[in-house]
DNA sequence: GTAGCTGCAAAGTTTTTGCAGAAGC
DNA sequence: GCTTCTGCAAAAACTTTGCAGCTAC
């Protein structure tokens, strides 16, 4: 994972590369399929450093935040959650989820289909798209197959 | 606006009537445009009915929701947001959003070029798409303009 | 050594819940 | 008349802030 990056970018900012930021973005690297939530991220960091304390969690969250390192997504569930920036999008670019209605998973979707949309946008309304998330809604898989047998 | 549906809705299930209920239903109507928060919907019914409490917007406004009259989005600003399903589209199907990061602003959009992207999702996962939500991150018109005169 | 960071606890926000009285059907 | 709803206040849930001590540089 990129650590050196982070560093760079803390150093260039006149911050300090303390134990507790790299613990939490190693967590955010080992758990890069899932959307964490700010009380997850304390829980798993608790196991190598028990004395960490969530408000920590919650400043640190913040600062990755505005270093562009994560992303803040909401699923509507009373959670803000966090997640790492694509390495490949360096803008933060290109956030797709799609969610089970059922089991509430959360997929991560990598494709980019958003471009012609993005350029009627502009031209309809003038509004010049920097970034974007998508939020699909349905069933996954496993549970389509579970209500085709059920009902 | 379709006042007869939701008393429909509502005496299906066995719900009551009331005039908190309408009046929050004619609020969210009256400012289809927006994305208001509880408390804003809050205030503009103490207008008309000055003693009405917090929690029967929050009651009310969870009702709607199970109907599907209403969805919830949110902005990652801290505050849930809800607007009124569009009549054309009884699923809930179609919510895009373009967020201005300058001003703030939310635009409602109406186009639906998401069709290719859910074909390949189902194609790829298996993953069925019932619902979507994009929010676009940017600039608008007025902001753009504001900016290319000053930086 | 100085600035910035951490942990704890306390406070702040948004949302939910309990309960007695009121209203719908 | 019975059930559901409302308003108020208290509580819960998530997040932020204040402060004294600690750590990075």
């Amino acid at each position: 994972m990129d650590e050196e990056r982070v560093i760079a970018l803390l150093k260039g900012r006149g911050l300090k590369v303390t134990g507790q930021r790299l613990l939490v973005l190693n967590i955010m690297a080992a758990h890069s399929d899932e959307h964490l939530t700010a009380e997850e991220i304390y829980d798993l960091a608790k196991i190598s450093r028990p004395e960490i304390g969530l408000a920590t969690i919650y400043r640190t969250v913040q600062v990755l935040l505005e270093l562009h390192i994560i992303n803040k997504v909401t699923f509507d569930d009373g959670y803000a959650r966090y997640e790492l920036t694509g390495e490949d999008c360096p803008s933060g670019h290109r956030h797709h989820h799609a969610i089970c209605t059922a089991c509430k998973r959360v997929y991560s979707l990598e494709t980019d289909l958003l471009d012609k949309l993005e350029q009627q946008v502009f031209r309809s309304i003038g509004f010049e798209v920097t970034n974007h998330e998508v939020k699909l809604y349905g069933l996954c898989e496993s549970c389509r197959k579970k209500n085709a047998g059920n009902e």
